[in-house]
DNA sequence: ATGCGACCTCAACCAAAGTTGAGGTCAAGC
DNA sequence: GCTTGACCTCAACTTTGGTTGAGGTCGCAT
């Protein structure tokens, strides 16, 4: 499968190859396809090959994912990437910039949550009216609406 | 409810009290009492009473859950607080620390791979070969086992 | 004493993110 | 030309963390 310079694709992997060298199952790239987070072309015996641009896109997949970012929010990010051609500098820019803001926020919502903890070693915390750890519904049912302390979810 | 100074129940609360003072629904809560995460007793007609110490457990699994961690495990270190009274400064600070510990390890994991992420940006990552951001497993197939870029799943 | 909202149980359902298995095909080495 | 391992599809199952609904009771105010 090589067809030069006309972009198309040069390197076909099998789906073991992309398992093997991305470290995630068959199974969850028969997944994964289904889902459109990654896709391919058929060899003339109906099995799955893909470019080497896939194991990039799995590595954002999984990077991704740690940063608790669901797969349908993933596939909406991975829009933005080409996806029949190596994602070049733009593209991954743009991704990047996605999640680096994800893992400021992240990274924010701990340290606030470090902070308050250490706060509350200090003092003991046996006042549940006073722990800034509490839960923020309470002071709110107690005190009308107010600042959260804690976001219901994330 | 009130028995005063032999240690029992002083305060209780009722499950529609504690899910509007804790910001949970009602069927969350009884499903954290079937998981064996929160418990207390019945009144006469059979409906559930808290100690307000369920508070300060719901805070607990709320926040421990922003960590990624698990109810089964949150369950384990609940198993360290008393349960039937209002955890005191040595079993919070038992409990914390635990925490804590988490905390700074998530912190760390997230500013490591930010890190990563900012060096990508700059060299534009167009090798597949060199990203520090790539999947480990490729380079394990390549060149044997070695040190992990990032953790298979946390 | 009656009505209303809060409560009860139990079973079923949901979504996410996969995994497992049955039954069948492909391709590469001997 | 046959065996073996990698591959195919499709459906069913799994776990986690709950939510929803049916059918029935409690308890407080009027």
């Amino acid at each position: 499968m090589i067809f030069g310079s006309t972009g198309k694709p040069v390197v076909s992997l099998s789906v073991g190859e992309v398992a093997r060298r991305s470290g995630v199952a068959v199974s969850t790239l028969h997944f994964y396809e289904r889902k459109g987070l990654i896709s391919g072309w058929r060899s003339s015996g109906n099995q799955r090959r893909y470019e080497r641009a896939t194991l990039r896109r799995i590595a954002i997949i999984k990077v991704s994912q740690q940063l608790g970012i669901s797969l349908a929010e993933i596939k909406a990010r991975l829009a933005a990437l080409p996806g029949d051609r190596t994602p070049g500098k733009a593209d991954w820019a743009r991704i990047a910039a996605d999640w680096r803001a994800d893992l400021d926020r992240r990274i924010g919502q701990l340290e606030k949550l470090r902070d308050n903890l250490d706060g509350c070693i200090g003092c003991g915390c046996l006042s549940v009216e006073a722990c800034p750890l509490r839960n923020p519904a309470d002071r709110a049912a107690a005190e009308g609406a107010g600042p959260r302390y804690l976001e219901p979810r994330r």
